[in-house]
DNA sequence: GTCTATAGTTAGATAGAC
DNA sequence: GTCTATCTAACTATAGAC
């Protein structure tokens, strides 16, 4: 998806579809709708530049996904043992995640209409792959514990998501009495070394 | 919701309209789709048990909620140690929240469709302060590490969720290479002493 | 590529007989 | 409380002028 410079209505029209979905879902959202708050539009235009609504859900989530960014911040994660792997890529992932969370957004409504056939599309091709092959990095690393690389994987990608929906999708239920990086640290430790203290040490 | 006898219509309306709306999402299910589906009823006669269409979903939210039993597993379990008590609600309640997954995805219905409304105000009254005060006794048993409760409740809470969530959502993402019971064997180990080993051991 | 106008369909909801 | 029939409004999508 290389962005030429003729489709400023485009990207428009995405933006305020992304904005309507996101606030009022999908189903109540109308073309009618999303023309009307991109300047204005005739809902014919729209038209030219996706074949229909669903298409056009396609292109929303193809162009906010923030895989790239994400996938390349745990490439680039370095640590010389599990301890410090951990602990940096979840200060730089968990707020990553935090800044795009309309894509998580996003991704929940192409599950609920969609049956997830995007997202699975792009997790299986672009994603997966290459995560595995940081946890198998990881693996190699002083201090890991001798689980599956995949319980890995599966544990750090529960971990990261609920983070990120707990910290949006119930902000009112828990009170925030804490900052953003108080609740970060208290992640790290968790996924380092749990809940609970040895009980040999005291 | 006593449930009185003469409610075998409004029953069977129910279980046909969440079926309908897990698979083919809210949006796309007509109210004639679920009277079609629901022994080729007409249309007017579900309106004689829900005002409209919001309020059947309502209705399905309140029936179909697991929250009673999810509640009283937790306050019914005990444990001499956290890694006790812990492992033993995990267990109880994991299992429960893959037998309750329907919910789980009316639950995300309510978020994308009304805003979390129905789910929230369920939660408020009637889950989170019952959870508090598990949280509360647990944060009393050796073992348990000197944090705050309510990151003790959210980061269980969030692994709750996100077990259930990547259980169910990413069956075929992650090979499921093991079974139910060796999965929760692993996340009760996570949750209780983290991903890595102590280095000072070894 | 944008507009006006509209086709064609389907939605939620109701009236009124039984 | 269930039916048939229907109203009104909204939807997606397109035709055709500019």
């Amino acid at each position: 998806m290389v962005k030429g410079k003729g489709d400023q209505a485009r990207t428009e029209i995405l933006e305020v579809a992304k904005r309507l979905f996101l606030s009022q879902g999908y189903g109540n959202t109308s073309m009618r709708d999303i023309a009307k708050a991109a300047g204005n539009r005739a809902v014919a235009g729209i038209y030219n530049h996706f074949t229909n609504k669903e298409e056009l859900f396609r292109a929303l989530i193809e162009d906010f996904s923030p895989y790239e960014e994400l996938v390349m911040t745990l490439e680039q994660t370095t640590g010389d043992t599990a301890q410090e792997f951990l602990t940096s890529a979840l200060r730089s992932v968990l707020p990553l995640l935090l800044k795009h969370f309309d894509f998580v957004e996003l991704a929940q409504i192409d599950v609920r209409e969609f049956q997830g056939r995007n997202i699975e599309r792009m997790a299986q091709s672009l994603i997966i792959p290459r995560v595995l092959m940081v946890v198998q990095r990881v693996m190699t690393l002083p201090g890991i514990k001798p689980v599956e690389p995949y319980v890995v994987m599966r544990i750090m990608a529960g971990m990261v998501l609920s983070y990120a929906l707990t910290e949006y999708a119930a902000p009112r239920m828990i009170l925030a009495q804490l900052t953003t990086e108080e609740w970060i640290d208290r992640y790290v430790d968790f996924v380092i070394s749990g809940l609970t203290t040895d009980p040999h040490k005291g």
